[in-house]
DNA sequence: CTGTTAGCGCATTCAC
DNA sequence: GTGAATGCGCTAACAG
């Protein structure tokens, strides 16, 4: 049967060059030194003839890919987004691909895909894995290596994080600078880690500041959750409101507006994780900035250094900036 | 030197069960028929050794790779998100993974990631490609099969897309049929594609309805764009404004909430995309949503049958479904 | 039905 | 320095 064209192989090359493959392997990977003018023969052969190695070819036999995985919970959050393409960006300019796996939020399914994307590439990047404590932790060594974004430190594979707590108490104190001594907290999901983690700023916060007063009411973490706290947010008395997110603090904004409620001269208004339109509510939100670009980049920089021989950080945990918009302005007098 | 645990061949799962090796093969993938009990054995002999074949050596010699390449130009557009998403989980389904590319933007890097990752691959989705036509028409048919979104008709490959021109005009008929007779277009970047589909809805319309009046202004693409339209708009004595986007829109009702100017009582203000947060405006934003997950599944879809032998529709263009909101209403008397 | 053989395309020993 | 083997792990002809 007639040969198709297709790609042509390193045989072709040798070939046209008139030396053996061996020969052209080495020029191509510039290993062993070759006879400069042979050298230059198989270089012209390939550029002839439009040869690269095949990758796939290359992979089996050198045991690695050039490739890691990255398993998210949602790729239509715009947080894993950031994340994704802080990741992607920082892979890439070191030569290395980036296959995604989509767990669409089936806790299941997380294992069979790290485990599954695992066998082809170098390494996986779980991302917020949402499966409990005792699966990860069984199925991190199986892993390896292996990187963590975004969940509290494990055991047998470095974990890269932002610091919530530090962030939302960055945010407390931003008001508390601005006089506002009576604040009001909507609480996200009772048990979530994030929840927890603001928590634990309001209880920092009130050490720090024997005359501060934070009420906590549950809410939710939608924005809905937010417009629906409204009455019991102006009712508390409360100059300043710290919404878990920003959906909730826009639900908030639009609910108050409704009243005649103004923001900030009556209520100041917080935010968090500034979500893409946290600048265009009205007025402008200020919140708190998770760099999910930086997050990813670091993930990659745990990996890179794993794949390299090297130990990657433990833990490394990225505090979000505090990003000072119109919905918050000094205490009422 | 002691072989170290690694992960199991096929000829240690043979061995295990005593047979050769291209009967575990045959077992593995239900070819072939074999011996119940033979093939019993084997199957025991591979799940006690959690025995997975290595998909990177069954990739070199089934010449397939079960894996796609998806070159995207900004992994944080949201758009392309959507799209990828409904790519990847779709591509899941039928067993297949995704290979991301973010070109950032960078157009001399298209054609340069289009061909790498398609060496790894068994085919790739170009996504809204920003190279030259001729560019394009001759990168096209080096990647077969290939998939192209969001670009008009290519002759080399099936493409998948929205008909802006359609949505748009159902967007204008909305309007129309609320009463209004004069509308302004708040116009996007002058040589877009995008921005052409628009106007060439709006002459349909205009043809359609004699007694319809369209005023049109350059404005953008952004939020600043549409707030800086706000007098402009009102100046113009239009009773409904027809935004780029909904970004643009969403500029405009602040403007105009800022002058005093009622929505939609006063004027009506329409976008396009469905962004996430057209919902959450105030008042919500009537727009058309523009099914980026169904975009990618097509994608999928046109990708899988090329795949498998088949041929995939040409082009297919899926319109965009209107969304009305409370930020149109009624032609004020 | 099952085992033996020959590659997939390449990097890398080993002799020359 | 260079070419001839060997094998990465697997599937698919090929014999038996």
């Amino acid at each position: 049967m007639a040969k198709t064209p297709g790609k042509p192989t390193i045989t072709d090359v040798a070939h046209r060059a008139g030396v053996s493959l061996s020969t052209v392997s080495r020029v191509m990977n510039g290993n062993a030194t070759v006879d400069a003018e042979m050298a230059e023969r198989v270089r012209a052969a390939a550029s002839e003839l439009g040869y690269t190695a095949n990758p796939l070819a290359r992979s089996l036999v050198l045991g690695r890919t050039q490739t890691i995985a990255v398993v998210v919970p949602d790729l239509a959050n715009p947080t894993f987004q950031e994340i994704l393409r802080g990741l992607s960006r920082a892979a890439a300019a070191d030569g290395y691909h980036v296959l995604i796996a989509d767990s669409a939020e089936q806790v299941a399914e997380e294992p069979v895909l790290a485990t599954e994307t695992r066998r082809r590439t170098d390494g996986v990047v779980l991302c917020a894995p949402r499966m409990t404590d005792d699966d990860l932790a069984a199925l991190l060594p199986t892993l390896t290596p292996v990187v963590v974004i975004n969940r509290p430190a494990q055991a047998s594979a470095p974990v890269v994080g932002a610091d919530y707590r530090t962030a939302f108490r960055t945010v407390v104190d931003h008001l508390y600078g601005r006089g506002h001594r009576h604040l009001i907290y909507l609480a996200g999901l009772e048990r979530s880690a994030s929840n927890a983690a603001r928590r634990a700023a309001l209880a920092d916060a009130r050490a720090a500041h024997a005359d501060l007063v934070v009420d906590e009411i549950p809410c939710g973490v939608d924005f809905d959750s937010g417009s629906g706290a409204a009455d019991a947010v102006s009712a508390s008395g409360a100059t300043g409101a710290l919404a878990f997110n920003d959906l909730v603090a826009m639900g908030l904004l639009s609910a108050l507006a409704d009243r005649g409620i103004r923001v900030p001269q009556d209520i100041s208004v917080a935010g968090f994780d500034d979500i893409p339109f946290a600048q265009y509510t009205t007025p402008p939100l200020t919140t708190s900035a998770v760099p999910g670009g930086d997050l990813g980049a670091r993930a990659w920089a745990a990996m890179k250094a794993q794949l390299t021989g090297g130990e990657a950080d433990a833990a490394v945990a990225l505090t979000p900036r505090l990003l000072v918009r119109g919905s918050t302005g000094p205490a009422p007098a």
